[in-house]
DNA sequence: CGCGACGTTGATTTGCCTCAACGATTGTGG
DNA sequence: CCACAATCGTTGAGGCAAATCAACGTCGCG
């Protein structure tokens, strides 16, 4: 078996238990994707079918506004998923961007193998079950960052939590995805 | 049947299917709970056990500050489930709080109940998958919301988005909410 | 080499907060 | 049923955190 296999299937076995044959099944659905820096994964506008699991790289999803700011709604690295959810929920084109800080490699289900997968092995509603608990969680706690915290917190907050993308994403998009202006990180961090 | 059990079951029949004796299981494990306007139903620092299901009334789940204030995580009506969904995964003291805005009747599921119905009636682990994945949407667009708009423009989407909400909170829980002090909604609303 | 992406620094502006005072409304105990 | 406190919204003066705008240095890369 491919060691990209491997790695997935790892991944899954954090949270359910899955026979040889489900394996099988799993893999056969997955297509590989690799995706240069600076291209996109997901364009704002067209459709999204697909939910994204990173092997490697780094990627970034973000909202680019009526003035053409970016604002970075998460990362993604390796053994993350990424995609546009409300897009891929409903079909409607998508409001996000994806593209790739690094050269990244991806496995990509589609949406139609997606519900396919949920009804063959129903075990798959149960990880995503999860996954979509602890991701809400996460959003969560990052709607209260902004309530209740200055800038300097939530960066303080944001390299403690996600050391490794401190050092590989740029100053730019981190002070994007806490809410501040380049400018403005820049000088928090002189005063560090 | 009861009628509540009709409305929480009419809730659950837009996500999933179950049977008569499924009902009647579901049904068992669920707790009656009232609680009177202003009163506790979560409390910061306790455990939080149960994801609860809002049969009538409205409360506010929110965060206490080191200052004493308050930061509005999400209100919730009729037919919402609310929760400290962090505490609740992991077992850790809730962080949040929840009180009744109005006096409230509503259905708890206890954690080790939940455990069992997912074991017992797969399904709910399909429909809880949808519900937290609508939620992590709505988290999403709210973070993004805050990232890339102006305080009035957050006020407009909230009052376009949960009209109901408007009517029945006080003012000052809805900047709160929305990211602002009471004084500058108040400020805003006269331009408008 | 030269250009574009990225970070830094400073001067100025602004969106929103803080603090304080004051009415209107609600609710509660005597 | 009234008196009083507590809660809630409003208004104004002044202050600060963070944005804006502009200029400049550095690096990596085609």
């Amino acid at each position: 078996m491919k060691k990209d296999y491997k790695q997935i299937l790892n991944h899954i076995a954090k949270f359910i238990e899955l026979t040889k044959d489900e394996q099988e099944y799993f893999c056969s659905i997955l297509k590989h994707k690799k995706v240069r820096r600076k291209q996109f994964l997901v364009e704002a506008g067209e459709p999204c079918n697909y939910e994204n699991y990173v092997i490697s790289g780094c990627l970034k999803a973000y909202y680019l506004d009526n003035n053409g700011f970016e604002h970075i709604s998460h990362f993604a690295m390796e053994d993350w998923w990424i995609s546009d959810a409300y897009a891929f929920l409903t079909g409607e084109p998508a409001t996000l961007s994806i593209d790739a800080i690094e050269d990244s490699e991806l496995f990509r289900i589609e949406k139609t193998e997606m519900e396919k997968l949920y009804f063959q092995i129903p075990k798959f509603e149960r990880m995503f079950r999860i996954l979509f608990q602890n991701s809400f969680v996460v959003k969560q706690r990052r709607v209260l960052l902004h309530l209740s915290q200055s800038a300097k917190e939530r960066y303080l907050s944001f390299i403690e939590k996600y050391p490794s993308l401190e050092q590989r994403v740029p100053q730019n998009q981190i002070a994007s995805y806490i809410g501040v202006t380049p400018e403005f990180l820049s000088k928090m961090k002189k005063e560090l």
